[in-house]
DNA sequence: AATCGATATGTTATCTTATAACAATATCGA
DNA sequence: TCGATATTGTTATAAGATAACATATCGATT
């Protein structure tokens, strides 16, 4: 599965988590964007794994830190994640993941198991949009697309799925 | 425009609407199920127009036609046409078109106005799922999917868009 | 170093979207 | 007509998201 992220497969995941955060560390410093704590904590939280986390998730995480928050806080930090490529909101299932092909996404594509919540990126579909044709043909301008699958992944088929 | 819905441009909308709720009455006749009062009251609303309508906006159309309803009535009739293809939910903006490709529809594919909230249903973007090969690739069973662009069509775009 | 504008955070309250739970009713085949 | 199944009615509440405004921080400029 050479296009895909390793969400569904075994993988040394710290080296997903440290690659796209040194990625986004530099990518604000360059860009002159404020990758503040609350933002860094979410970041981090997200990263923690492949799981999608649902704003209240996050949210429930930083106050078991010790960080005592309300809701804008954590939508705030997501948006602002989300804004810059750094992270992706999974419409279907209103949570938010981290993004794994950092820089280079601009219409990403998800599979997303309805069982264990893992949601996996993939390049390739990411490469075409296929709404673009017939956007071109009547002129319509697109800003930002959402291509997502849902189903279950291998690992939740063999327990029969939820 | 010839692969997209009519839905940016004029055209014969009671053509839509008639030609829709026929096939919703025939199939429902043939597959034996149970186009109720409210189910048909739902999707004739829905077809009104090529405007998407959340959940509550349904409901406040029902209630203003003297039929007193509660969320779940509404839920529950845009479920039904949802779950047999007589609807789609628009993810990103949590809201409901009527199809307007009944019967081919396996992965539907919008391009959403952000100003009007009309949505457009492409069909040629409909025929291929650009996640089908990495969903194989990883023994990832698809069970539904989304498509979804969001922008601004060419009438909202001359107004400046919102 | 003090000031100021811009950006980000803290906090309260509220809004929107969606569903759980259970009772009552309608439908359809045996 | 009975009984199983599907549908509706109703109350209550869960889950997701944002408006509004006060406070604090950052970082450039004097």
């Amino acid at each position: 599965m050479p296009d895909t992220t390793a969400a569904f497969i075994q993988h040394d995941h710290s080296a997903c988590q440290s690659k796209a955060l040194a990625y986004v560390t530099e990518q604000c410093a360059a860009k002159g964007l404020r990758l503040t704590e609350a933002r860094r904590r979410v970041l981090e939280i997200l990263l923690e794994s492949h799981t999608a986390l649902g704003a209240y998730d996050v949210l429930q995480r930083l106050n078991t830190e010790g960080y005592s928050a309300q809701p804008p806080i954590a939508y705030r930090a997501l948006d602002f994640l989300v804004e810059h490529g750094f992270a992706h909101k999974v419409e279907r299932i209103s949570a938010f993941v981290a993004c794994h092909f950092p820089g280079q996404c601009h219409a990403p594509a998800f599979l997303i198991c309805r069982s264990c919540r893992t949601v996996a990126e993939s390049r390739s579909a990411r490469q075409v949009n296929p709404l673009q044709a017939d956007a071109q043909a009547m002129k319509f301008s697109i800003e930002d697309t959402n291509v997502e699958a849902e189903g279950l992944c291998q690992s939740c088929q063999s327990e029969q799925g939820a």
